[in-house]
DNA sequence: GGCATGTGTATTTTT
DNA sequence: TACACATGCC
């Protein structure tokens, strides 16, 4: 029988879909039917007989693998594609620790912490220890949580790793050493995972005797996305999930690596015929995507890379329409044409929908953002700053955090500093008077230990509902709603004299979620309307939390849910939400990965930020950010716009008057590739600071020379 | 001693 | 803008 989803693959895709059992290696390069092939694949399994619920298919983000598995449901009998395991290895993980953790001695109960929290707790131990008494130059927090992970993901030890990639902190090697010894020891008496754990509890989980087997036969097929983008640890927890049957399919292409940052590395994607012999490796090398004109010109960026995997894009679509370089005076003007050419374009019947803008880093975007706003044009942005690290939002989820884990540490200390009076010191004495943090390092046995976990421990939210905690007075009427706050989530009463008359913590009794939000929100509301500055943009994202909320019945999984998947949106500027239908995409270059658009504007396009100047230190870093680039380029379809400002302003010392420097053309547009493009120049009449016509092209020069002298 | 507040500085990308 | 550190206040 030809099944329908046949009908419109070429032969190599074909080839992949039909691919039998054993593994399988699918090196497809940009745009070219990556997604359809692995969607067509899922549906020919099941119709082949395999249970949908036997399929396990690991993709980048929560969004790919929910778009796939509809796709895939449209293709196969409606109801199976729905039971296929979908989502991030993360997101996997979490869900086979909740059924089979305990086979570790895991908790089925944990939280998972972001990598803010994170942070937080390895600076908190940082203070604890004293570590970084008397040395001005001991890694930030985000640092230490930094090479924390790099060691995990690349499982590489710390000497290595500081050598490698923070040389700066190799002396502080024993303090850092320290911190993250107390750092596991405190997440794991607490019953917190961070993303690492994730991965790695996942890795245990395979090699623990039965149930690493029970685990890996519970799928017949595994499908991975992106395969270019996982690291070393993911690697080997697909090798355990692989013990028994070697049905395995990944996805990749070397030349959209672009989260090395992440550990990730392109050994994966070219060791993976080693690791699995008798690896089936199919190439798919036309692409649907692009015009001609554009494919070359990213190919031609390509070109110059220095290691490359020859592979022949090639596209049918012709066309006389280069992508279109614009150079620009400064970035005031580089807005405006963008501006212009969204709606040049949106008027030329291209809706928003189909346009979008990419940029290296999350504010590249800010001056656009304000511009759209002030001429309506509706917007949302993809990658940076996320809703949920918010300080309002984190604080929010803190309280649903210690109902949910009351040894969350790192969530009562946030809680407590809100009060007046509270500072670290008082903080540390009341999460001691609630025995939050279960000290006692006195070396138990292992065995002991579990059992001592087992056995209930006096919950700190039973104490503090008791009243045994006692807060410094400026605190003290604060903290007593506090207590009431909580008391009227879990159900329980507290009397007038602080006596808890019903005990409460029964899962019947509780609120309702969203209720409980609710609850938390009009206690808090009055705190954090003192503590910031805009409270009334703040209150919409704590309101759009309680929307979140509305579809969730477990708190847990709701708090999970958000960590592990969270929704990426600004509502800074947005308008009140579900108005309007159509809006254009702002998003950095790393979120667009797997995006198409019929236009798209890639802004920035200067030395120092593609590539960043951060990222300019080695040749891999460089490489990287050439593939960032050359992910940019193809991720349009029939338009590419390329905005290069000559100027940048310093923003330092108020007055930004005459205070610039010149940039250079981002590298990547090399003499080669330059006339691949069509060039405008975006200098306007209506531009406000006019070019300065003495400006001697020799100062110029001699900036050049100075930035190239800092950079050199 | 411990908390609030001011100042200088560095600032990528994300599960 | 957020973080790390210094100073001043109770």
């Amino acid at each position: 029988m030809s099944a329908k989803w046949l009908d419109d693959l070429n032969p190599s895709q074909r080839q992949a879909v039909l691919h039998g059992d054993g593994p399988l290696l699918i090196v497809a390069g940009a745009g070219t039917g990556k997604t359809r092939t692995l969607v067509a694949r899922v549906a020919h399994l099941i119709d082949r007989g395999v249970p949908a619920d036997r399929i396990l298919l690991l993709t980048f983000t929560r969004r790919a693998a929910a778009e796939m598995l509809t796709r895939a449901g449209r293709m196969a009998a409606q109801d199976a594609a729905g039971k296929v395991w979908g989502g991030t290895f993360h997101a996997v993980a979490n869900r086979l620790l909740r059924i089979y953790g305990r086979g570790i001695g895991l908790s089925q109960d944990f939280t998972v912490m972001d990598q803010s929290d994170a942070s937080d707790m390895m600076n908190l131990i940082r203070n604890d220890l004293g570590v970084a008494k008397g040395d001005k130059r001991f890694p930030r927090k985000q640092t230490l949580l930094a090479i924390y992970s790099r060691a995990v993901n690349a499982q590489e030890n710390l000497s290595q790793v500081l050598e490698s990639q923070f040389p700066w902190c190799k002396d502080d090697a024993d303090g850092i050493q320290q911190i993250f010894q107390e750092y596991t020891r405190r997440k794991r008496t607490s019953s917190i995972l961070d993303y690492d754990d994730l991965l790695l509890f996942w890795n245990i989980l395979c090699k623990a005797p039965g149930t690493g087997q029970t685990v890996a036969d519970k799928f017949d097929h595994i499908l991975v996305d992106e395969y270019q983008d996982t690291n070393s640890l993911q690697a080997e927890i697909l090798l355990g999930m692989r013990k028994t049957n070697k049905n395995i399919t990944v996805v990749g292409d070397d030349a959209q690596s672009i989260y090395s940052f992440r550990a990730a590395t392109v050994r994966n994607i070219l060791d993976f015929p080693k690791q699995f012999p008798n690896t089936t490796i199919v190439t798919l090398e036309q692409n649907y995507r692009s015009i001609e004109p554009i494919l070359g010109a990213s190919n031609a960026v390509m070109s110059h890379a220095t290691e490359r995997f020859t592979k022949n894009l090639w596209s049918k679509r012709m066309s006389a329409q280069k992508p279109i370089l614009i150079t620009c005076m400064d970035e005031r003007n580089q807005v405006d044409a963008v501006c212009t050419n969204i709606l040049a374009h949106h008027e030329r019947g291209i809706p928003l929908m189909r346009q979008a803008v990419l940029f290296r880093a999350s504010h590249h975007s800010d001056m656009l953002e304000v511009e759209l706003a002030r001429r309506n044009i509706p917007f949302h942005k993809f990658g940076g700053l996320k809703f949920i690290e918010a300080a309002h939002i984190k604080d929010m989820l803190a309280f649903l955090r210690i109902l949910e884990n009351p040894f969350d540490e790192i969530s009562w200390f946030r809680i407590l500093l809100m009060f007046d009076g509270v500072g670290p010191r008082s903080a540390q004495r009341l999460l001691d008077d609630l025995g939050v943090r279960r000290l006692p390092p006195p070396p138990v046995p292992a065995a002991a230990r579990e059992q001592a976990v087992s056995v209930p421990i006096e919950s700190p939210l039973r104490r503090l509902f008791a009243g045994q905690a006692s807060p410094p007075p400026a605190a003290r009427e604060q903290f007593e709603q506090f207590r009431q706050a909580l008391a009227g989530c879990m159900g329980a009463r507290l009397g007038p004299d602080g006596r808890v008359s019903s005990a409460g913590e029964s899962d019947d009794k509780q609120l309702p979620l969203p209720a409980q939000i609710e609850r938390l929100r009009r206690f808090y509301e009055p705190i954090f309307e003192k503590l910031y500055e805009n409270p009334a943009i703040r209150l919409r994202d704590i309101e759009q939390l309680e929307q979140i909320a509305q579809g969730y019945r477990s708190r847990g999984r709701f708090i999970t849910d958000l960590t592990l998947d969270p929704p990426s949106s600004t509502s800074d500027f947005a308008q009140p939400p579900c108005l309007e239908e159509d809006w254009m995409t702002l998003s950095t270059i790393h979120s667009a990965k797997g995006c198409e658009w019929d236009v798209v504007h890639i802004i920035h396009a200067a030395d120092g930020m593609i590539p960043s100047d951060m990222s300019t230190g080695s040749a891999e870093e460089i490489e990287e950010e050439r593939r960032l680039f050359h992910v940019a380029m193809t991720r349009a379809k029939d338009w590419l716009y390329i905005y290069f400002p000559l100027r940048y302003y310093w923003k330092r010392g108020g007055n930004m008057h005459d205070r610039h420097s010149y940039a250079q053309l981002t590298r990547f547009i090399t003499p080669i590739v330059r006339p691949l493009f069509e060039e405008q120049s975006a200098f306007t009449a209506q531009q406000d600071a006019p070019a300065d016509p003495q400006e001697p092209t020799s100062l110029q020069q001699l900036d050049d020379w100075l930035k190239n002298l800092w950079q050199g």
